[in-house]
DNA sequence: AGAAATTTGTCCGTATGTATC
DNA sequence: AGATACATACGGACAAATTTC
């Protein structure tokens, strides 16, 4: 099989297909999409042409890919938008080894922690973290 | 030769090493990468490995890619922190304790994260990490 | 104006590494 | 430990846009 691809590229077909059954709710959200393989076989495309179509959806947000689990669709935002309210709280902690690589000091270093609790109908349905270098100026 | 990529990826390696480039004057904004093949005989790389890295390179807004012409160094926005980027990473984590009480599970729990890393010029500046249920119906 | 050369874009198939289950 | 699934890398082929001759 040679390449043509007139018109519009294999994986921007494959990509708009896959996007439609996400927005349709042919795949609902929160569900993970067929795997890479699967891709394969049922659109007959290489692997790395089906990489290239998730990789369209990801830059789109409309998946979150983990490696060795799954290509997960994004739970849709719009919905959260109705009973939800939210708490903020601000605190100081020490950099654990992940942050402190991140942001290149020391384990134990002080941060300020802005954690955003995301309610929905009471119930906890998100959690933010959001880490800084403390402000020295 | 095989595929070790161990530690660091072939291509972040090669996009570091441009990245550099760029930023230190070697290659000057405004004029044109080396070409893809140049880069594959210097690199000694595949030819998808230096367009993953050049890629990486756009995606950071470095550069910019014109079919038939060439990859150009972006004009220097030097009125800074335009100069902004994000990696996203998504992972399995166990709750907390904190975490456990409010998402009301058993500490120990499964719980997706999401982190975000916010660069501003090459450095860390914020870490945002969101914690959801996981397969939420 | 037309043909050839150059350069990036797409696609295939395969192999191996790494993370998760 | 084995199976599954995504990540990285190679090499080859042809398509499309641009430049050069």
């Amino acid at each position: 099989m040679p390449t043509p691809h007139y018109g519009q590229p294999r994986y921007r077909a494959i990509a708009d297909e896959l996007r439609e059954r996400i927005e349709s709710g042919v795949i609902p959200r929160g569900v993970p999409l067929p795997t890479e393989s699967a891709l394969t076989a049922e659109f007959r495309a290489a692997r790395g042409t089906v990489r290239q179509a998730i990789a369209a959806l990801r830059d789109a947000g409309l998946v979150a890919t983990q490696h060795g689990r799954g290509t997960y669709v994004t739970p849709d935002q719009h919905q959260l938008a109705e009973n939800s309210e939210t708490e903020t709280q601000q605190r100081k902690v020490a950099a654990d080894a992940e942050l402190a690589a991140l942001f290149a000091v020391e384990v134990g270093a002080a941060l300020v922690e802005e954690q955003i609790l995301i309610r929905a109908n009471g119930a906890v349905g998100t959690v933010v973290r959001t880490y800084r270098m403390p402000q020295t100026k």
